[in-house]
DNA sequence: TTCATATAGTACTAAAATAGTCCTATATGA
DNA sequence: TCATATAGGACTATTTTAGTACTATATGAA
């Protein structure tokens, strides 16, 4: 299945909890105790998070993170890139990469197509969005919504 | 960085290869001789596409592999939930898991929403679209580019 | 009927990615 | 000066993925 890993869903966790008193400073501990992911764990995160400017670090006694953005300027795009680097969903998209099959390979701009999809809609939300809960908010996605998509969303 | 695994990228690169002439028949062999993909590789992944039914296999000698539907009915998040499973960004919204940290969270139906707009932009890319060449192409994807996705258009 | 060909299914091994932990260094406020 | 908190790196265990191999079954043709 596509998926994102473990580390960037406790990411977003960690933000969407930020998000909600932006102007505050969390230290690591307060966020184990809120959010029920182990302290090494959230400390690697928010180190991830800080090193992509995501967040702001402050050193030190009564130091922390907070926000280095308003919750609508940080998307869920930046999050991922933020924890597994650059988003492409094949190799030959993401580097520089020496492709055995490359003379044969007909459809590379076609994955770079569908790339460009994916983190539009990946995009679209922000933290902001996600602080909302979900039965109250109208996602800024332009698309066509099909039957699938609609069962989908009943359930929620 | 969000994306499929190496599989998921033969088999799209294999139906490409058969939606090229639909309606002939593809052995193994055949198919490794023009990708590049090793055999036992190509013979795995067509097997998987077989099982979810994109594929039709006919046995015993002269046999190989054809298209079950048209190009266009054939779409990327068809492909992708063939050789990988179901399509879903996280582990809440793809089993029934007993997630420890669930009471806590706040976020699973934001996922929900956000899979639901990259499984329609991978819905909107079909096997016909994969065959023609990207600089020829118009894909059925409406939705926002802004400047960095104009960019990278440039580039193919 | 036999045989070469081709897929079906399953099991196994090796390699790579991921998750999670721990330790030491550095910064800062009281 | 000291308690507190982040920075950075190293390390290990686990899981996932990739690739291979083997046996069974189906089919067309000689």
């Amino acid at each position: 299945m596509l998926r994102v890993s473990k580390l960037t869903d406790y990411a977003t966790v960690i933000l969407t909890h930020i998000a909600h008193q932006p102007d505050e400073l969390y230290a690591a501990s307060d966020i184990t105790q809120s959010t029920g992911v182990a302290l090494p764990t959230v400390s690697k995160v928010l180190k991830l998070l800080s090193k992509a400017n995501l967040l702001i670090s402050h050193r030190g006694a009564k130091g922390g993170y907070e926000l280095a953005k308003k919750p609508n300027e940080t998307n869920v795009a930046e999050v991922i890139a933020a924890i597994e680097g650059p988003i492409g969903m094949t190799e030959c998209t993401t580097s520089e990469s020496t492709c055995e099959q490359e003379s044969s390979c007909e459809i590379k701009g076609n994955w770079n197509l569908i790339n460009r999809a994916v983190y539009t809609a990946l995009e679209a939300v922000t933290l902001a969005d996600m602080v909302v809960p979900v039965r109250q908010q109208e996602v800024n996605v332009v698309m066509p919504m099909n039957k699938e998509m609609n069962e989908l969303k009943v359930e929620n």
